[in-house]
This record gives C-alpha cells, sequence and structure tokens, in this order.
RNA sequence: GGACGAAUAGCGCAGCUGGUUCAGAGCAUCUGCCUUACAAGCAGAGGGUCGGGGGUUCGAAUCCCUCUUCGUCCACCA
C-alpha cells in the first residue's frame, strides 16, 4: 500500500473523533476504578474559541488522556456559565439594534430573548472544542442555569440566609452606571489615568470680627509652619483639592487632619459650598492626609467610598446626587439630567467664571471601572444583598496554606493567603435579569421571607405574619439576580448534583475531583470561592490541584486582543496545521505560570512532527519480515539499547507528570521519538534496501513504536490513533485511548547500558564529524583503529553500520596519517591515507591540547589548594583526581599523536 | 505605597536543598547533503561566564546583601 509522505491531518481528525464519540469513549460512569475528575472552567455560553482556550483546554485534555492510560476512570465534565453580565449586555445591545428599549420589556419578555440569544450561540464553543479532540463526557454536559444547577444555586442561597450569613443593606456597593447593576469588588479593574486636580474655593461662612483681625495678622507675619490662609475680595476661604467636581453638590462637610497647621484657623468654622451655596462643617479627622493637596478634604458620603466611612462616623447626611446611569439628579440641583463627565468639564468652567477656582493641575490617578462594561464605576448607596465572608474565609485558608490543595506554581498560596486574610463581604447581588433570581420574596406589611419556592414562600410568609389568607400574588420576588460566580463556586459539586442530592453515588465517586486548570486572573473570582463552597457543603476539597497557566500573549509579549486583531483563529490553525500541531505548538511553550509567548511557527513546529511520526510509521510499515532470519549483532545491540532507554524516559516521564510540568513532558517524548528513535534506533535496525528485516527485531521495533505513540497519545491524541489501528490488531470499539501503558521501571543495568550508548554516539558523531571536515561522502567506507581494551568493542557492529566502516583494528602504533579523536579515555583513529590535511590535524591536535592544558592547570590549582583537599568531600576530591589523570591521559595521547605527524 | 516573581546562548526557557548531568536542550543561525521513511528532511558546526556590584565559602548560575530593569497582584491618598 502506498502511503503519502506527507501526513494529512484533515482527513483523520474528523473520523476519529467520530470513532471516539459513537463507541462512547469518553464516557465515564462510577466503577472499581480509581476516579481521575476535571471540571471544565465554564466557558462563557455565547462565548468562542480564543487562544487561551486553545492552552487550558489542551493542558486538560492531556491530563485526562494520561489519566486513561494510567488505568483511571478518567472523567472530564464540559459545561458553560450563563455569564450574567457580559450575556445581559450582548442581549441589551442586540435589542437595541432591532429598536427594542430593556426597559420597556417585561422580565419575561427579556428572559425569553435572552434564551433565544443562548440558544442561537450557545455551544459553539463546546463544538469548537471537539475540533481540539478535547475527551469530555458529552453527555453530563451542564449549563449553570440548567435546571440542577438553578436548583443548587437557590438551594445553598437559602440555606446560607438560615444560617446568617446572608443579609440584605444599604451599603455602598461599586456600581456600574452602564449595565446599572452593582459589582462585587473582584468585578472592580484600576486603570491608570491622566486627569486634573481641581482646587476649588470654599469661603469660610462665619468669619467673625476677632477671626478676621488674627487672620489679618497672621497674613501679615506669613509664620513658617503656621496657617496657610486664603483670602480675596469676596473674603476668606479654604482650598480643597479634588479630581471630581462635580461631586460639589453632594457635599456635607470639609475634612481636615487635627494636626495639620496649615488649616488650624479653620477648626469650628463652616464654609460655602461653591456653586451651591450650602454651608457646610468643617470637621476634624486624621485620614485626611495633610501632605496631599491642600490637606482639605470634601466629604460626599453618597459618593466615595471613604467619605462614606467618616459620613458614618460624624452622622452626616449622605445626599445621592445621581441617578443609576450616573446623569445628576433632581437632589444635584444643579445640571440635572447631565452626564457625570460634561457635568464635570462644565463645572469646571462654570467656577473658573465664578472665580470660585484656584487652580487646575495635570494629575495621574488611577480610575476604577467595571470588568465587563469598561466604564468608570461610581461608588454608591443601595441596597443589595451580601454574603459575610469571614467564616468562609477561614475555612478555605487552611488547606492551601497545608498544601492539602496544592497549587501550581506556588507563588499563588501568597497572593490567595492575602486575599483571604483582607477579604470583605461579597456583594451577590446584580440588578439583572439574566441569572438565578433571588429567592425573597416582600410581604405586603414590609419585611421579607427567603424560600426555594413561592409556595414555601407562601406558607412561611403566612407563619410570619399570621395571615392565613395571604395569597401567593400578596408576595413580590426580589427583581434582582445572582452574581454568575454565585453558581460557578458550585460546579464540582453542583455537577454531580452534590447539593440537591447529598451522598449520591456520583459525588461519592468523582468529588473530590482531582486537577483544576485555570488561569490566575480567577483565583479569587473562582478558586477561592469553591473552595469555600467544597468545605462549606462537602466537607471536603472540591481539588486536589490547581494548575495555573499564563496568558497567552503574542511573540511580541502582548496580550491578545480582538482590538490588535493579535489573535488567531484556533479553528483557522487547526485547518492548517492539524489539531495535533496545534495542541503541540501551544505545549511547547506553556510552562506553568509563565506567560506564553505563541507563535504560529510552534505550530508548525507540531505540524512538522506529526510529519515526523508519520513517516517513521511509513519506514517501518514498509518493512519485509523475514520468519526465519536471525537479528544480527547490530539490531540486538540496537533493541536492547531502546528497550532500557524507553524504561528510563517512561520513568522520568512519570516524574514530570507528577510536577505538572507538562511542556517538558511533552519535550521529552519529542526528543525520545525524534533523535532516540528515529535518528539512532530505526538507523540501526534498518536492513538494507530491499532486504528484509527478522522477525524478532520486528516485534521489538512494533513494541517500542506503540509504546512511544501510547506516551505521545494526551498530546497529540489524533495521529497516535490513526497509527495505532495499523500496528495493533485492534477491534471495533477499541482505542489506543483507553490503552493502559505499563512498563516496568529503569534498572541499573538499563542505566549502565544507556550510558555505553552515548559513548557509542559520541564516537559515531565523530566518525561523521571527520566525514564532515575532510569532505568524504558518507558512502565512502573507512575504517577505524582503537588501542587496546576499547571499551565499546561489543558495540562494533552498532558503530560499522553507523558510521560505514568497514573493520575496527585492535593496533599497537596507530597509523601515521590518521585523524585522531578521544571519546572518553579511548583514542581512535581513522586512517586517511592521502586524505589527511597535515597542518590542518596539526592544528585541531593543538587547540585541543591547549584546552586540555588550561583545564589541567585549573584542576591543579584547586588540588593543591590545601584547604579544599582538607574541606571538600572524599568523593569531591577523588573526582578531582580522576579529571587530573584523564586530561593527563588525553594530553600524552595528543602529544603521541602530534609526533606521528611529525610535529 | 506594599507584596510577590523574574533577569542564564539571537529568541522563548530548564537548571530542586552550593562540588559529574554545570553551563543545558528546543527554535533560530552557519556548513555540507534531494543518501529510495521523512527537504515539513539528513549529517555536522558555531554561540552564553549565568542583569551590575559586594559578601559568605576551599568552591557560587545556585546562599546572603545591595542596585538596576521588567512583570503580576494588592492598597482608601481625595
Amino acid at each position: 500500500m502506498e502511503i503519502a509522505s506527507k501526513y494529512s491531518p484533515a482527513e483523520v481528525e474528523g473520523k476519529w473523533y467520530e470513532y471516539w464519540m459513537e463507541h462512547k469513549l469518553f464516557a465515564s460512569k462510577p466503577d472499581g476504578r480509581e476516579a481521575y475528575t476535571i471540571v471544565i472552567p465554564p466557558p462563557n455560553v455565547t462565548g468562542v474559541l480564543h487562544m487561551g482556550h486553545v492552552l487550558n483546554e489542551t493542558i486538560q485534555d492531556i491530563l485526562v488522556r494520561r489519566a486513561r492510560t494510567e488505568g483511571k476512570n478518567a472523567c472530564w465534565v464540559p459545561g458553560t456559565d450563563h455569564a450574567s453580565i457580559a450575556t445581559e449586555a450582548k442581549v441589551v445591545n442586540r435589542l437595541a439594534q432591532q429598536g427594542i428599549k430593556k426597559a420597556d420589556l417585561t422580565r419575561e419578555e427579556f428572559l425569553k430573548h435572552a434564551w433565544a440569544w443562548t440558544e442561537e450561540h450557545g455551544g459553539i464553543i463546546l463544538k469548537q472544542l471537539r475540533r481540539l479532540g478535547c475527551s469530555c463526557d458529552w453527555d453530563r454536559t451542564s449549563f449553570t442555569m440548567d435546571e440542577k444547577r438553578s436548583e443548587s444555586v437557590i438551594k445553598v442561597f437559602c440555606d446560607l440566609y438560615n444560617k446568617g450569613l446572608i443579609y440584605r443593606g444599604v451599603r455602598m456597593v461599586n456600581w456600574d452606571p452602564k449595565a446599572l447593576t452593582a459589582l462585587s469588588d473582584e468585578e472592580v479593574i484600576y486603570k491608570e489615568e491622566h486627569t486634573k486636580l481641581y482646587y476649588m474655593k470654599y469661603y469660610v461662612a462665619d468669619c467673625t470680627e476677632a477671626d478676621d483681625k488674627a487672620w489679618t495678622k497672621e497674613l501679615e507675619t506669613q509664620a513658617e509652619g503656621g496657617n496657610v490662609i486664603h483670602k480675596d475680595a469676596k473674603g476668606y476661604y479654604a482650598v480643597v483639592a479634588t479630581t471630581r467636581p462635580e461631586t460639589v453638590m453632594g457635599d456635607v462637610a470639609m475634612c481636615i487632619n487635627p494636626a495639620d497647621p496649615k488649616n488650624r484657623w479653620l477648626s469650628g468654622h463652616h464654609v460655602i459650598v461653591p456653586m451651591k451655596g450650602r454651608v457646610i462643617p468643617v470637621i476634624e479627622d486624621d485620614y485626611v492626609e495633610i501632605e496631599f493637596g491642600t490637606g482639605c478634604l470634601k466629604v460626599t458620603p453618597a459618593h466615595d467610598v471613604n467619605d462614606y466611612m467618616l459620613g458614618e462616623k460624624y452622622n452626616l447626611e449622605a445626599i445621592d446626587i445621581f441617578n443609576d446611569d450616573a446623569t445628576l439628579s433632581e437632589a444635584a440641583g444643579l445640571y440635572v439630567g447631565q452626564d457625570r463627565f460634561e457635568v464635570r468639564k462644565q463645572i469646571a468652567i462654570d467656577m473658573q467664571d465664578a472665580g470660585l477656582m484656584e487652580k487646575i493641575e495635570d494629575y495621574d490617578n488611577k480610575i476604577g471601572c467595571s470588568e465587563r462594561t469598561g466604564v468608570p464605576i461610581e461608588p454608591k448607596l443601595s441596597m443589595q444583598w451580601f454574603l459575610k465572608m469571614e467564616h468562609l474565609a477561614e475555612i478555605a485558608l487552611k488547606p492551601v496554606m497545608d498544601d492539602d490543595i496544592k497549587f501550581y506554581p506556588v507563588k499563588y498560596k501568597n497572593t490567595y493567603r492575602h486575599w483571604l486574610e483582607n477579604i470583605k463581604d461579597w456583594c451577590i447581588s446584580r440588578q439583572l435579569w439574566w441569572g438565578h433570581r433571588i429567592p425573597a420574596y416582600y410581604l405586603p406589611t414590609g419585611g421579607f421571607v427567603v424560600a426555594e419556592t413561592a409556595e414555601k414562600a407562601l406558607e412561611l410568609a403566612k407563619e410570619k405574619t399570621g395571615n392565613k389568607n395571604l395569597t401567593s400574588s400578596d408576595l413580590r420576588q426580589d427583581e434582582d439576580a445572582l452574581d454568575t460566580w454565585f453558581s460557578s463556586w458550585l460546579w464540582p459539586i453542583s455537577l454531580f448534583d452534590g447539593i440537591n442530592n447529598p451522598g449520591n453515588e456520583e459525588i461519592r465517586y468523582y468529588y473530590p475531583t482531582a486537577d483544576l486548570v485555570t488561569g490566575p486572573d480567577i483565583i479569587f473570582f473562582w478558586v477561592a470561592r469553591m473552595i469555600m463552597a467544597g468545605y462549606e457543603y462537602e466537607g471536603k476539597m472540591p481539588f486536589r490541584n490547581v494548575y495555573f497557566t499564563g496568558i497567552v500573549r503574542d511573540k511580541l509579549g502582548r496580550k491578545m486582543s480582538k482590538s490588535l486583531g493579535n489573535s488567531p483563529d484556533p479553528i483557522e490553525l487547526i485547518e492548517k496545521f492539524g489539531a495535533d500541531g496545534v495542541r503541540m505548538g501551544m505545549m511547547l511553550s506553556a510552562p506553568a505560570g509563565n506567560d506564553i509567548l505563541f507563535d504560529e511557527s510552534l505550530c508548525e513546529q507540531g505540524r512538522n512532527f506529526n510529519n515526523k511520526i508519520w513517516n517513521a510509521f511509513r519506514l517501518v510499515q514498509g518493512w519485509q519480515v523475514d520468519g526465519t532470519a536471525k537479528a544480527g549483532d547490530c539490531q540486538k545491540k540496537a533493541v536492547e539499547w531502546f528497550a532500557a532507554l524507553l524504561r528510563e524516559k517512561n520513568a522520568e516521564m512519570k516524574d514530570l507528570y507528577g510536577k505538572y510540568r507538562l511542556s517538558e513532558a511533552l519535550m521529552l517524548v519529542y526528543n525520545l521519538f525524534w533523535d532516540e528513535f528515529s535518528s539512532w534506533y530505526l538507523e540501526m535496525v534498518k536492513p538494507a534496501y530491499g532486504q528484509p528485516i527478522d522477525k524478532e527485531t520486528y516485534d521489538a521495533t512494533i513494541r517500542f513504536f506503540d509504546a512511544l505513540i501510547k506516551m505521545l497519545h494526551p498530546f497529540m491524541p489524533f495521529i497516535t490513533e490513526e497509527l495505532w489501528q495499523h500496528i495493533a490488531e485492534r477491534k471495533e470499539g477499541e482505542s489506543i485511548m483507553t490503552e493502559t501503558l505499563t512498563m516496568d521501571a529503569p534498572s541499573d543495568k538499563d542505566a549502565k547500558t544507556v550510558e555505553e550508548v552515548e559513548q557509542l554516539k559520541a564516537l559515531i558523531t565523530a566518525v561523521r564529524g571527520i566525514r564532515a571536515q575532510k569532505n568524504i561522502s558518507p558512502k565512502e567506507t573507512l575504517t577505524l583503529q582503537v588501542t587496546a581494551g576499547d571499551p565499546l568493542a561489543a558495540y562494533a557492529a552498532v558503530t560499522m553500520k553507523m558510521a560505514n566502516i568497514s573493520s575496527i583494528d585492535t593496533v599497537n602504533q596507530k597509523d601515521d596519517t590518521a585523524a585522531t579523536f578521544l571519546v572518553g579515555t579511548t583514542e581512535y583513529a581513522v586512517p586517511m591515507g592521502n586524505l589527511i590535511d597535515v597542518e590542518a590535524e596539526t592544528a585541531k591536535l593543538v587547540a585541543e591540547q591547549q584546552r586540555l592544558e588550561g583545564f589541567l592547570a585549573g584542576i591543579e590549582k584547586k588540588l593543591g589548594n590545601e584547604r579544599f583537599v582538607a574541606n571538600a568531600p572524599a568523593a569531591v576530591v577523588e573526582m578531582e583526581r580522576k579529571k587530573k589523570a584523564d586530561a593527563e591521559s588525553k594530553i600524552a595521547a595528543i602529544k603521541e599523536s602530534l609526533k606521528k605527524l611529525g610535529k
């Protein structure tokens, strides 16, 4: 059968994925085997595959497939996340394009649109995962808002409420004026921006005659370290620096530091809010930084977290001057209905015109922005639901600190600890419709009940009010939905229905899951909270190991983004290089925790490797097998060596997997296949053209090939499955995927064999090097001379074949015209006849001699150092002595050779 | 402003508790080859003194201090 010289992924990938699906090879049910579970970090239901997913999912697939080769019952559960803000925003946008405003729809109507959108776009990403070869148990596909998951969320909400961990209250929250919802602290990202610092005049409202006299005097003396008093035609004034002049309408006080000498004169006075004209008190608190701005702080409790704290402390009124969309409200009294940023510009102009602006400076500031919509968040007082975190943080900290749950890389333990130790209550309500609706029901008489269903709520309501005549229409369910992460944090439990159906067979079998693979950006959002929920609801960790991937960047180190256009479409890459090639390209440069600089050329390398495997197979597959022939010495030695090498490398692989050093594991098997197997082993056993191969060697080669593709399978599932069918007697329904890879541990003898062959390779390479230097064709046969005691004598047949040597002669005297070289301390010589270039050969030897003499001098110096000999361990000293002896004998050999050359 | 991490061949990286894997593989580069498995390949070669400085030690890429540069996270300086 003629096989193409180039591997064509497109022809095999689809076929095998179908085969795996058809035979339910990814499916898992609890059984007697050890479970290996991964739950997918659910991508947004309406998302599409990007390079970050490719990295993440490839790693998970490698781990899952590896677990299968170890004989474990591997279960990878896929699913998607409803991503409330992101999805709702997309739906709102689409409706807007159709001329529909969300405000004009009822909740039910809106949700109908949202579900339609979800069905239209949902699951695209899951289909794309199949192209990548992901071996998820698709029958288990879940959605954070499907029935079971929703039920779990509501149950947990009620439970936490009943435990007193959930409360409702008016607090300062992060308000997203675009999405019109509160956000958790984690959803706020800070961006550096160039802004202005406005210095505004607050005239003193209550300047007495005595004040005037005293201040006038101080103004004249201008004493160092004394009051800094401002006065103009309109009177005395304080200067307040702010980045947000538009909030002056909400000012209820001015605050100075009691220890601030500059502003002592203002103590106990009142000042007039510019533009607004309201008279406000000057209060004193050491929260105010003396050195910042003028040391005077305007206090706007409704619009700043810290001002809010001051407001609480000094019992100040909070005037909310913004509407939900961050336009100015009636309460502002000025600029009503205008946007906050327009007002900022306008009020600055107006103040300047009114002589109320002292100056404006440039200022670099950090602005908190909504993670989803990108708009600057507005600190806002509002009624929200919160989850107390103290207890949950406590139960989640210890297991990570104690390494019950291991983080890879470990540096994230610090990050984790710091967050948990400084945690604040979690704002879990969102003013959105797309999500799990909060199961709180308000009573007509005030107050509320929390219950899993409307029916139960009614019962509770009757009890609470004592009114038996209440009907469900008297109750009004809370309009808010829950934060998306309030469902994601249950994912490892809810996927196995452990909330609704505690202690069921599946949760007992699959939980705790084995490994979690995710990005460090969601360590707080998701990882930490899953750990909390895991201990709260299962009493156990949700996963044993967390593998944090890096961020995928382009080769210039920039984040991949749509706007930069530097993010390749994974599906296009797969079409170009094959899924196996893309997977390998991704893994080649993806050590845990480091950012990945992705470059298409890595996929090319992956594709080339596929081709290499393919061609190695073509070679083996084309051999004629002679059942009666005996294996030659060369073949025997080769088989013996490669068997030893495989055992060693397999053990190394195991170690690397254990440390989650997957790129190194891939590199190892890449070298093993390409260099050791293809370049060395196959060349050793390869029969002469047109000749058959003996059965013994052939069978061994097939066994090796089989082991190699099994080692490769987790990384490159498609090509390995394709080739496995040709070398194994596969029955319908069987797959390389479910084959276990068993191999003996390497022995000391293996180590010795491998080491000998390393020397042998050095010998062969040296001969080839001589050919390259002297321009001797590989086809031209040479002879080799060695002085007595050749340690590689047992491999003579291999040497002769690989270096094209006709005879290896043990001699006392090397040929005068030989090119010589050393392997270890053994000197070899290749007689060159008239091909020898005496000058070049001499130069080479002299250089080598000089190098060795330098080396020797270093060692002698070391050994001459009494303190070294006295203090260093005996083994180290012994080693140095051996090095010295070796160097000396090498130098002697070179001198001998030089003499032969007449130098 | 804190905390953490990183700096090793042209590039992206590995080098665990100091001395035989010690200066490493991969890609790239250079030279020679279309040798009938593979030019998406084969054979061979060059290249770094381990960010700077100081210290500990018989001995430092490895431990300590310091500086520089980058990155990440956290933080209420309006």
